[in-house]
DNA sequence: ACTTGGTAGACTGTCTACCAAGTGCCATTC
DNA sequence: GAATGGCACTTGGTAGACAGTCTACCAAGT
């Protein structure tokens, strides 16, 4: 998934090239192993990172490390401060709503376009997926089912066929995962229901239906977040940290 | 230089900290300098860009100019190969499309949010920005309309309240700033009547028609980029000189 | 004429070492 | 207990080195 770039990728060139080993650079792979970490909470929330740390850690020099971090930061997994280091981002209580209500603007919009042209292929793996997902979800593989329905999401998105909206609710899928994954074993049984829903619209190349159901089917996503955050914790005592200066893309 | 970050730090922060000196730190300073360089065309679409020239030509060393490109690699402004080096993208001719429609899904949210909690004195500012940008069209001050478009826009995703819109309409609207402004004398006139129906639509809080009016207003800029093409470009240039130093700034 | 092989130069990707400046923390002091 | 001063740590940035790779070009072989 690495972003905007290039438009001549080697996914709808001519048939027959295959390019066989392309080493992936190491800061890519710093980046991966270090999302990860931070999803699985290997590293926790509000964690100090120290760039020799982790560059002892992986294995690397600090160069690669220092990339990944100010890619991390610009997609605001971590919290870059200017002479002291990074620190894994600690998400703000509005944070979720506001995540999700971008994931509603971009994957409503993507179902829409998913169902002006709905491709025979794509919507019959869109059903394998819904199939699956919901098996997962009903034998209790939680970590299954999330990973199904990123998978799902991710797809529709590409349905568009629109380079932002795929590399933006790329982003937004993956930070929402990350907070998310506690929540969804009690959201799950009914979030297959809309997800087939769902797709049944975008074969039917209903249009504003697919928008619509997509746009509350996040909007349940968050209801359910809510509840589960009302009822179950007055968690993390909200310490009365300094103020965290964000460095996200722009100067401040 | 960048217009819109500017408000983030010292505009609604409490009004006691002020942060004296914060020099930027050079990627930063290099990350503005180079995307400055692409949008005014000094380094043409395709270029090969060199590192070590860079810095050079910047007076800074290796560094701060890779962690720059590879941000302007994740946003789409170059191109990175690996083993190569950068090159400045070439949007490919469905890229202005799809940008665009982004920008409508991501903006026409942000009105809609806007409106459902117009606060009193950032429509103030909205319809300030309004009269002052019809006025630069009408004088014919093409880049400083353009410049106040962006403005306008970006202060309705902020109004939003939700950051990652105003994160990702930000990058669109700078890469549509980018491709647009040849486009921009033929539309100017009509976008600006637009824009003030826009700021109508929320400043009385109907949400519904806000978000609808700037659907169409992107919609419309859209089918004017596409006029625009149809009419000058005989697609490939048909004389095959190499080198040609593009001025975009006036009229062409 | 077309392929093959070789060679050379240019850049990137990564590492190491180093220094200046900024930040947080702790002990000392009032 | 609060202000102060100092110390250790970390980043930000620079310089230089080196291997791997990509491009171009030239020469020889078929």
């Amino acid at each position: 998934m690495t972003t905007l770039s290039a438009g001549a990728d080697a996914t709808s060139e001519s048939p027959g090239v295959r390019h066989v080993k392309r080493p992936t650079p190491l800061r890519e792979s710093v980046y991966e192993a270090l999302t990860e970490m931070i999803i699985d909470g290997t590293l926790e929330r509000g964690r100090h990172l120290v760039e020799v740390e982790l560059a002892g850690m992986l294995g690397v020099s600090r160069q690669p490390v220092r990339e990944a971090l100010q890619r991390l930061n610009n997609e605001g997994w971590v919290d870059l401060r200017p002479g002291f280091g990074a620190m894994v981002h600690v998400p703000a209580e509005d944070e979720v709503d506001q995540l999700l209500a971008a994931r509603a603007a971009l994957e409503s919009e993507s179902a829409r376009l998913a169902a002006r042209k709905p491709d025979k292929d794509a919507v019959a793996r869109l059903k394998e997926l819904c199939k699956v997902g919901a098996n997962l979800q009903e034998t209790g593989d939680i970590d299954g089912a999330v990973r199904t329905n990123g998978e799902l999401h991710g797809l529709i998105t590409q349905m568009s066929g629109n380079r932002f909206l795929v590399d933006f609710a790329g982003q937004v899928d993956r930070r929402v995962r990350w907070y998310y994954t506690p929540v969804a074993p009690v959201r799950g049984a009914a979030s297959w229901r809309e997800h087939t829903r769902l797709v049944k619209a975008i074969s039917d190349g209903d249009e504003d239906k697919a928008a619509q159901i997509m746009r509350e089917h996040t909007e349940h996503t968050r209801k359910a977040y809510h509840d589960l955050q009302a009822g179950t914790t007055p968690v993390e005592a909200p310490a009365p940290e300094k103020k965290v200066t964000r460095r996200r893309r722009t100067t401040d």
